[in-house]
DNA sequence: CGAGGCCTTGACCGCGGTCAATGCCCGTGG
DNA sequence: CCACGGGCATTGACCGCGGTCAAGGCCTCG
Protein backbone atom coordinates (compact mmCIF):
# COMPACT_ATOMS: atom_id res chain seq x y z
CA UNK A 1 0.00 0.00 0.00
CA UNK A 2 2.37 2.37 1.09
CA UNK A 3 4.59 0.99 -1.57
CA UNK A 4 2.78 2.94 -3.87
CA UNK A 5 3.05 6.00 -2.54
CA UNK A 6 6.81 5.01 -2.71
CA UNK A 7 6.87 3.90 -6.49
CA UNK A 8 4.87 7.50 -6.86
CA UNK A 9 7.00 9.69 -4.85
CA UNK A 10 10.35 8.40 -6.51
CA UNK A 11 8.67 9.50 -9.74
CA UNK A 12 8.90 12.81 -8.40
CA UNK A 13 12.46 12.78 -7.49
CA UNK A 14 12.78 11.06 -11.05
CA UNK A 15 11.39 14.02 -12.86
CA UNK A 16 12.05 16.96 -10.33
CA UNK A 17 15.34 16.41 -8.03
CA UNK A 18 16.37 14.02 -6.33
CA UNK A 19 15.39 13.06 -2.75
CA UNK A 20 17.02 11.49 -0.11
CA UNK A 21 15.86 7.94 1.83
CA UNK A 22 14.51 9.97 4.85
CA UNK A 23 13.26 12.32 3.19
CA UNK A 24 10.74 10.19 1.16
CA UNK A 25 9.68 8.42 4.30
CA UNK A 26 8.18 11.78 5.57
CA UNK A 27 6.79 12.26 2.53
CA UNK A 28 4.76 9.08 2.34
CA UNK A 29 3.47 10.34 5.62
CA UNK A 30 2.12 13.32 4.27
CA UNK A 31 0.41 12.12 1.63
CA UNK A 32 -2.51 10.85 0.24
CA UNK A 33 -3.43 9.15 -2.50
CA UNK A 34 -6.64 9.93 -4.28
CA UNK A 35 -8.49 8.00 -7.48
CA UNK A 36 -10.72 9.17 -9.54
CA UNK A 37 -12.39 6.98 -12.49
CA UNK A 38 -14.24 9.94 -14.26
CA UNK A 39 -13.82 13.85 -15.07
CA UNK A 40 -14.53 14.73 -12.03
CA UNK A 41 -14.17 18.29 -10.57
CA UNK A 42 -11.93 18.43 -7.33
CA UNK A 43 -12.12 21.91 -6.67
CA UNK A 44 -14.50 25.19 -7.25
CA UNK A 45 -13.90 28.35 -8.29
CA UNK A 46 -14.63 30.42 -5.14
CA UNK A 47 -13.22 27.52 -2.40
CA UNK A 48 -9.83 27.95 -0.62
CA UNK A 49 -7.37 24.92 -1.81
CA UNK A 50 -4.42 24.43 0.09
CA UNK A 51 -3.51 21.26 -1.54
CA UNK A 52 -1.27 20.34 -4.71
CA UNK A 53 -1.78 17.01 -6.33
CA UNK A 54 0.87 15.30 -8.04
CA UNK A 55 -0.50 13.18 -10.86
CA UNK A 56 0.51 9.95 -11.03
CA UNK A 57 -1.55 8.91 -14.06
CA UNK A 58 -4.36 10.51 -15.80
CA UNK A 59 -4.85 14.26 -16.80
CA UNK A 60 -6.00 17.54 -14.85
CA UNK A 61 -6.99 20.78 -16.15
CA UNK A 62 -7.69 24.27 -14.52
CA UNK A 63 -10.30 26.73 -16.00
CA UNK A 64 -11.92 29.45 -14.68
CA UNK A 65 -15.26 31.01 -16.05
CA UNK A 66 -15.20 34.60 -18.16
CA UNK A 67 -18.57 35.71 -19.48
CA UNK A 68 -19.87 33.09 -19.04
CA UNK A 69 -17.53 30.90 -20.85
CA UNK A 70 -15.03 28.26 -19.59
CA UNK A 71 -11.49 29.68 -20.40
CA UNK A 72 -8.55 26.69 -19.85
CA UNK A 73 -5.86 27.67 -17.71
CA UNK A 74 -3.52 24.85 -17.49
CA UNK A 75 -3.43 21.33 -18.55
CA UNK A 76 -1.35 19.04 -16.83
CA UNK A 77 -0.57 14.96 -17.15
CA UNK A 78 1.21 12.28 -15.38
CA UNK A 79 4.38 12.97 -13.43
CA UNK A 80 3.06 17.01 -13.77
CA UNK A 81 2.21 19.16 -10.57
CA UNK A 82 -1.39 20.51 -10.72
CA UNK A 83 -2.91 22.99 -8.04
CA UNK A 84 -5.33 26.07 -7.90
CA UNK A 85 -1.57 28.14 -7.65
CA UNK A 86 -3.31 31.62 -6.89
CA UNK A 87 -5.24 29.47 -3.32
CA UNK A 88 -2.15 27.11 -2.80
CA UNK A 89 0.66 30.08 -2.17
CA UNK A 90 -1.55 33.29 -1.73
CA UNK A 91 -4.52 31.63 0.13
CA UNK A 92 -6.86 33.28 -0.94
CA UNK A 93 -10.10 32.13 -2.74
CA UNK A 94 -9.38 29.71 -5.96
CA UNK A 95 -9.97 31.81 -9.11
CA UNK A 96 -9.98 28.43 -10.92
CA UNK A 97 -11.67 25.28 -10.98
CA UNK A 98 -9.70 22.20 -11.23
CA UNK A 99 -11.13 19.16 -12.99
CA UNK A 100 -9.79 15.87 -13.64
CA UNK A 101 -10.35 14.74 -16.78
CA UNK A 102 -9.61 11.23 -17.04
CA UNK A 103 -9.39 8.03 -15.08
CA UNK A 104 -6.78 9.30 -12.88
CA UNK A 105 -4.76 8.41 -9.48
CA UNK A 106 -3.01 11.64 -7.90
CA UNK A 107 -1.32 12.15 -4.62
CA UNK A 108 -2.37 14.46 -2.20
CA UNK A 109 -0.09 17.30 -0.44
CA UNK A 110 -1.29 20.21 2.03
CA UNK A 111 0.63 23.47 2.09
CA UNK A 112 1.40 22.71 5.95
CA UNK A 113 3.04 19.35 5.02
CA UNK A 114 5.12 20.72 2.44
CA UNK A 115 6.30 23.80 4.77
CA UNK A 116 6.86 20.80 7.75
CA UNK A 117 8.99 19.05 5.37
CA UNK A 118 10.92 21.82 3.79
CA UNK A 119 11.57 23.05 7.08
CA UNK A 120 13.38 19.22 7.60
CA UNK A 121 14.46 18.50 4.38
CA UNK A 122 16.12 20.81 2.15
CA UNK A 123 15.29 19.06 -1.25
CA UNK A 124 11.62 19.89 -0.46
CA UNK A 125 12.66 23.54 -0.67
CA UNK A 126 14.58 22.58 -4.27
CA UNK A 127 11.37 20.59 -5.40
CA UNK A 128 8.90 23.90 -4.82
CA UNK A 129 11.38 26.24 -6.35
CA UNK A 130 11.73 23.93 -9.70
CA UNK A 131 7.87 23.35 -9.99
CA UNK A 132 7.39 26.96 -10.10
CA UNK A 133 10.23 27.57 -12.33
CA UNK A 134 8.87 25.25 -14.62
CA UNK A 135 5.68 26.45 -14.82
CA UNK A 136 7.63 30.48 -15.19
CA UNK A 137 9.05 28.75 -18.37
CA UNK A 138 6.19 27.23 -19.98
CA UNK A 139 3.60 30.54 -19.03
CA UNK A 140 6.55 32.58 -21.20
CA UNK A 141 6.29 30.40 -23.58
CA UNK A 142 2.51 30.86 -23.75
CA UNK A 143 3.23 34.71 -23.92
CA UNK A 144 5.20 34.50 -27.07
CA UNK A 145 2.79 32.35 -28.34
CA UNK A 146 -0.31 34.41 -27.91
CA UNK A 147 1.15 37.27 -28.90
CA UNK A 148 2.89 36.68 -32.19
CA UNK A 149 1.46 32.93 -33.62
CA UNK A 150 -1.15 32.42 -35.77
CA UNK A 151 -4.19 30.13 -34.93
CA UNK A 152 -2.91 27.51 -37.03
CA UNK A 153 0.51 28.15 -35.73
CA UNK A 154 -0.68 27.66 -31.85
CA UNK A 155 -2.73 25.04 -33.05
CA UNK A 156 0.26 23.08 -34.42
CA UNK A 157 2.83 24.35 -31.56
CA UNK A 158 0.81 22.52 -29.20
CA UNK A 159 0.08 19.33 -31.41
CA UNK A 160 4.20 19.27 -31.10
CA UNK A 161 4.58 19.35 -27.53
CA UNK A 162 1.74 17.22 -26.57
CA UNK A 163 0.45 15.12 -29.81
CA UNK A 164 -2.10 13.21 -27.79
CA UNK A 165 -3.96 16.21 -25.94
CA UNK A 166 -6.61 15.99 -29.16
CA UNK A 167 -7.67 12.42 -27.77
CA UNK A 168 -7.36 13.32 -24.33
CA UNK A 169 -8.91 16.95 -23.73
CA UNK A 170 -12.36 18.23 -25.56
CA UNK A 171 -11.61 20.66 -28.40
CA UNK A 172 -13.45 23.61 -26.15
CA UNK A 173 -10.91 23.22 -23.60
CA UNK A 174 -8.15 23.33 -26.16
CA UNK A 175 -9.18 26.39 -28.42
CA UNK A 176 -9.55 28.25 -25.11
CA UNK A 177 -6.37 27.47 -23.65
CA UNK A 178 -4.43 28.60 -26.78
CA UNK A 179 -6.58 31.94 -27.03
CA UNK A 180 -8.86 30.81 -29.92
CA UNK A 181 -12.71 30.11 -30.06
CA UNK A 182 -14.11 27.17 -30.80
CA UNK A 183 -15.20 27.81 -34.17
CA UNK A 184 -11.93 29.28 -35.34
CA UNK A 185 -9.98 25.59 -34.07
CA UNK A 186 -12.89 23.62 -35.97
CA UNK A 187 -11.79 25.29 -39.43
CA UNK A 188 -7.96 25.24 -38.81
CA UNK A 189 -9.07 21.47 -38.13
CA UNK A 190 -10.71 20.87 -41.41
CA UNK A 191 -7.51 20.11 -43.77
CA UNK A 192 -10.21 21.74 -47.10
CA UNK A 193 -9.55 25.19 -45.18
CA UNK A 194 -5.43 24.64 -44.54
CA UNK A 195 -3.64 26.62 -47.79
CA UNK B 1 30.77 51.97 1.93
CA UNK B 2 29.61 48.33 2.41
CA UNK B 3 26.84 50.60 4.47
CA UNK B 4 25.51 50.93 0.80
CA UNK B 5 25.32 47.72 0.45
CA UNK B 6 23.43 46.57 3.56
CA UNK B 7 20.77 49.85 2.89
CA UNK B 8 20.27 47.71 -0.26
CA UNK B 9 19.80 44.32 1.41
CA UNK B 10 17.91 45.51 3.89
CA UNK B 11 15.25 46.88 1.24
CA UNK B 12 15.58 43.13 -0.47
CA UNK B 13 14.59 41.67 3.59
CA UNK B 14 12.10 44.44 3.64
CA UNK B 15 10.39 43.74 0.19
CA UNK B 16 10.80 39.95 0.08
CA UNK B 17 11.40 37.72 2.85
CA UNK B 18 13.19 38.46 6.13
CA UNK B 19 17.18 37.51 6.36
CA UNK B 20 19.31 36.91 9.09
CA UNK B 21 22.29 39.24 10.43
CA UNK B 22 24.66 36.56 9.79
CA UNK B 23 23.04 36.01 6.08
CA UNK B 24 23.12 39.43 5.58
CA UNK B 25 26.53 39.80 6.54
CA UNK B 26 27.58 36.98 3.97
CA UNK B 27 25.27 38.97 1.29
CA UNK B 28 27.29 41.66 1.49
CA UNK B 29 30.33 39.74 0.86
CA UNK B 30 29.13 38.35 -2.06
CA UNK B 31 27.60 40.89 -4.04
CA UNK B 32 29.38 43.94 -6.08
CA UNK B 33 27.35 47.46 -7.08
CA UNK B 34 26.89 48.62 -10.25
CA UNK B 35 26.48 52.36 -11.47
CA UNK B 36 25.07 53.58 -14.79
CA UNK B 37 24.31 56.86 -15.11
CA UNK B 38 22.59 56.20 -18.83
CA UNK B 39 20.80 53.64 -20.90
CA UNK B 40 23.26 50.92 -21.15
CA UNK B 41 23.05 47.46 -22.62
CA UNK B 42 24.45 44.99 -19.67
CA UNK B 43 23.36 41.58 -21.37
CA UNK B 44 23.77 40.98 -24.73
CA UNK B 45 21.90 38.18 -26.98
CA UNK B 46 23.61 34.91 -26.88
CA UNK B 47 25.52 35.79 -24.23
CA UNK B 48 25.68 33.41 -21.26
CA UNK B 49 24.90 35.23 -18.02
CA UNK B 50 24.92 34.02 -14.68
CA UNK B 51 24.02 37.04 -12.69
CA UNK B 52 21.07 38.46 -11.29
CA UNK B 53 20.38 42.20 -10.26
CA UNK B 54 18.44 43.94 -7.73
CA UNK B 55 17.49 47.05 -8.99
CA UNK B 56 18.53 49.65 -5.94
CA UNK B 57 17.22 52.84 -7.76
CA UNK B 58 16.47 52.94 -11.25
CA UNK B 59 14.64 51.03 -14.27
CA UNK B 60 15.66 48.50 -16.61
CA UNK B 61 14.06 46.27 -19.44
CA UNK B 62 14.71 43.02 -21.27
CA UNK B 63 13.55 42.74 -24.78
CA UNK B 64 14.28 39.95 -27.52
CA UNK B 65 14.47 40.71 -31.36
CA UNK B 66 11.50 39.13 -33.62
CA UNK B 67 11.93 39.75 -36.92
CA UNK B 68 14.22 42.23 -36.59
CA UNK B 69 12.05 44.20 -34.15
CA UNK B 70 12.75 44.85 -30.16
CA UNK B 71 10.04 43.42 -28.50
CA UNK B 72 9.70 44.29 -24.73
CA UNK B 73 9.77 41.22 -22.37
CA UNK B 74 9.87 42.81 -18.97
CA UNK B 75 10.31 46.22 -17.41
CA UNK B 76 11.56 46.09 -13.62
CA UNK B 77 12.02 49.21 -11.08
CA UNK B 78 13.19 49.91 -7.81
CA UNK B 79 12.43 46.81 -5.35
CA UNK B 80 12.88 44.36 -8.55
CA UNK B 81 14.98 41.77 -9.68
CA UNK B 82 16.08 41.34 -12.99
CA UNK B 83 18.16 39.12 -14.76
CA UNK B 84 18.11 37.23 -18.28
CA UNK B 85 16.22 34.58 -16.73
CA UNK B 86 16.48 31.68 -19.27
CA UNK B 87 20.32 31.89 -19.10
CA UNK B 88 20.40 32.68 -14.96
CA UNK B 89 18.34 30.03 -14.27
CA UNK B 90 19.16 27.44 -17.45
CA UNK B 91 22.08 28.16 -18.03
CA UNK B 92 21.71 28.70 -21.76
CA UNK B 93 22.42 31.90 -23.91
CA UNK B 94 20.70 34.74 -23.04
CA UNK B 95 17.71 35.17 -25.56
CA UNK B 96 17.32 38.55 -24.17
CA UNK B 97 19.07 41.59 -24.08
CA UNK B 98 19.05 43.60 -20.52
CA UNK B 99 19.21 47.24 -20.71
CA UNK B 100 19.35 50.09 -18.06
CA UNK B 101 16.93 52.28 -19.18
CA UNK B 102 17.58 54.96 -16.33
CA UNK B 103 20.27 56.42 -13.95
CA UNK B 104 20.57 52.99 -12.25
CA UNK B 105 21.77 51.24 -9.01
CA UNK B 106 22.06 47.64 -9.12
CA UNK B 107 23.32 44.94 -6.86
CA UNK B 108 24.98 41.93 -8.41
CA UNK B 109 25.15 37.89 -7.83
CA UNK B 110 26.20 35.49 -9.51
CA UNK B 111 24.54 32.18 -9.42
CA UNK B 112 27.50 30.67 -7.59
CA UNK B 113 26.85 33.29 -4.68
CA UNK B 114 22.90 32.18 -4.73
CA UNK B 115 23.82 28.59 -4.19
CA UNK B 116 26.44 29.28 -1.88
CA UNK B 117 24.66 31.59 0.21
CA UNK B 118 21.51 29.08 -0.36
CA UNK B 119 23.36 26.02 1.05
CA UNK B 120 24.11 28.21 4.49
CA UNK B 121 21.08 30.20 5.00
CA UNK B 122 17.44 28.76 4.12
CA UNK B 123 16.64 32.18 3.99
CA UNK B 124 17.75 32.50 0.78
CA UNK B 125 16.39 29.76 -0.99
CA UNK B 126 13.03 31.55 0.34
CA UNK B 127 14.26 34.83 -1.64
CA UNK B 128 14.65 32.74 -5.10
CA UNK B 129 11.46 30.70 -4.15
CA UNK B 130 9.34 34.12 -3.61
CA UNK B 131 10.97 36.01 -6.61
CA UNK B 132 9.59 33.39 -8.90
CA UNK B 133 6.61 33.22 -7.86
CA UNK B 134 6.07 37.22 -8.10
CA UNK B 135 7.24 36.50 -11.80
CA UNK B 136 5.04 33.66 -12.26
CA UNK B 137 1.92 35.83 -10.90
CA UNK B 138 2.24 38.39 -13.21
CA UNK B 139 2.91 36.63 -16.30
CA UNK B 140 0.03 35.03 -15.33
CA UNK B 141 -1.80 38.47 -15.52
CA UNK B 142 -0.34 39.40 -18.58
CA UNK B 143 -1.82 36.11 -20.26
CA UNK B 144 -5.14 37.12 -19.40
CA UNK B 145 -4.64 40.55 -20.82
CA UNK B 146 -3.20 39.38 -24.22
CA UNK B 147 -6.21 37.10 -24.50
CA UNK B 148 -8.95 38.95 -23.39
CA UNK B 149 -8.33 42.76 -23.37
CA UNK B 150 -8.53 45.20 -26.36
CA UNK B 151 -5.33 47.54 -27.10
CA UNK B 152 -6.91 50.37 -24.89
CA UNK B 153 -7.50 48.25 -21.80
CA UNK B 154 -4.05 46.57 -22.05
CA UNK B 155 -2.88 50.42 -22.30
CA UNK B 156 -5.44 51.53 -19.21
CA UNK B 157 -4.15 48.44 -16.91
CA UNK B 158 -0.77 48.73 -17.39
CA UNK B 159 -1.02 52.68 -16.56
CA UNK B 160 -2.90 51.83 -13.87
CA UNK B 161 -0.08 49.50 -12.45
CA UNK B 162 2.57 51.87 -13.10
CA UNK B 163 1.57 55.77 -13.91
CA UNK B 164 4.69 57.12 -14.44
CA UNK B 165 5.82 54.31 -17.11
CA UNK B 166 5.26 56.56 -19.91
CA UNK B 167 7.82 59.30 -18.27
CA UNK B 168 10.76 56.51 -17.82
CA UNK B 169 10.11 54.18 -20.51
CA UNK B 170 9.81 55.00 -24.53
CA UNK B 171 6.46 54.26 -26.48
CA UNK B 172 8.06 51.59 -28.55
CA UNK B 173 9.39 49.34 -25.57
CA UNK B 174 5.31 49.97 -23.92
CA UNK B 175 3.58 49.00 -27.09
CA UNK B 176 5.59 45.80 -27.63
CA UNK B 177 5.18 44.83 -23.82
CA UNK B 178 1.46 44.54 -24.06
CA UNK B 179 1.24 43.46 -27.31
CA UNK B 180 0.09 45.70 -29.67
CA UNK B 181 2.18 47.87 -32.44
CA UNK B 182 3.43 51.92 -31.53
CA UNK B 183 1.02 53.04 -34.16
CA UNK B 184 -1.96 51.19 -32.16
CA UNK B 185 -0.77 52.72 -29.32
CA UNK B 186 -0.43 56.32 -30.37
CA UNK B 187 -3.79 55.92 -32.08
CA UNK B 188 -5.19 54.86 -28.26
CA UNK B 189 -3.00 57.97 -26.78
CA UNK B 190 -4.78 60.12 -28.79
CA UNK B 191 -7.97 61.58 -26.98
CA UNK B 192 -9.54 62.62 -30.17
CA UNK B 193 -9.84 58.81 -30.56
CA UNK B 194 -11.55 57.79 -27.69
CA UNK B 195 -15.00 56.89 -27.54
C1' DC C 1 -36.50 7.73 -30.19
C1' DG C 2 -35.63 12.20 -28.44
C1' DA C 3 -32.59 15.43 -25.88
C1' DG C 4 -28.46 17.48 -24.99
C1' DG C 5 -23.33 17.75 -25.59
C1' DC C 6 -19.96 18.67 -28.67
C1' DC C 7 -18.38 19.93 -32.95
C1' DT C 8 -18.82 21.88 -37.82
C1' DT C 9 -20.03 25.18 -41.28
C1' DG C 10 -21.53 29.62 -43.16
C1' DA C 11 -22.08 34.75 -43.41
C1' DC C 12 -20.57 38.89 -41.72
C1' DC C 13 -17.65 42.53 -39.76
C1' DG C 14 -14.56 45.05 -36.66
C1' DC C 15 -10.10 45.48 -34.27
C1' DG C 16 -5.81 46.21 -34.89
C1' DG C 17 -1.88 45.10 -38.07
C1' DT C 18 0.91 46.83 -42.16
C1' DC C 19 2.88 50.26 -45.08
C1' DA C 20 3.99 54.76 -45.93
C1' DA C 21 4.22 59.64 -45.30
C1' DT C 22 4.72 63.36 -42.18
C1' DG C 23 5.73 65.77 -37.77
C1' DC C 24 8.51 66.86 -33.89
C1' DC C 25 12.42 67.20 -30.95
C1' DC C 26 17.07 67.30 -29.84
C1' DG C 27 22.09 66.86 -30.39
C1' DT C 28 25.98 67.83 -33.46
C1' DG C 29 28.80 70.29 -36.55
C1' DG C 30 29.57 74.07 -39.95
C1' DC D 1 23.30 80.26 -33.88
C1' DC D 2 21.01 77.90 -37.31
C1' DA D 3 20.64 73.82 -40.31
C1' DC D 4 20.56 69.34 -40.82
C1' DG D 5 19.88 64.43 -39.65
C1' DG D 6 18.16 60.74 -37.06
C1' DG D 7 15.27 58.75 -33.59
C1' DC D 8 10.80 58.60 -31.91
C1' DA D 9 5.96 59.45 -32.38
C1' DT D 10 1.68 60.63 -35.10
C1' DT D 11 -1.60 60.15 -38.71
C1' DG D 12 -3.93 58.13 -42.73
C1' DA D 13 -5.51 54.41 -45.96
C1' DC D 14 -6.22 49.83 -46.41
C1' DC D 15 -7.24 44.97 -45.40
C1' DG D 16 -7.11 40.34 -43.34
C1' DC D 17 -7.47 37.25 -39.31
C1' DG D 18 -10.28 35.59 -36.37
C1' DG D 19 -14.37 36.82 -33.48
C1' DT D 20 -19.57 36.69 -33.20
C1' DC D 21 -24.01 34.92 -34.22
C1' DA D 22 -26.79 31.44 -35.96
C1' DA D 23 -27.97 27.09 -38.03
C1' DG D 24 -27.18 22.41 -38.63
C1' DG D 25 -24.79 17.67 -38.06
C1' DC D 26 -23.60 13.88 -35.21
C1' DC D 27 -22.83 11.15 -31.19
C1' DT D 28 -24.19 9.01 -26.80
C1' DC D 29 -27.12 7.99 -23.29
C1' DG D 30 -31.58 7.69 -20.86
Amino acid sequence: MSEEKRNIINKVAEHYTPLGDACIEEYIKSTKILRYDKPTVIIKEGEYSDKTYFIASGAAGAYYLKDGKDISDWFAFENDFISSVNSFILDVPSPHYVEVLEPSVLLEISRDEVNRLTALFPEVGMLGYQIVVKVMLQLQHRIVSLQFETAQQKYDNLLKIRPDITQRVPLTHIASFIGITLETLSRIRNPKNRI
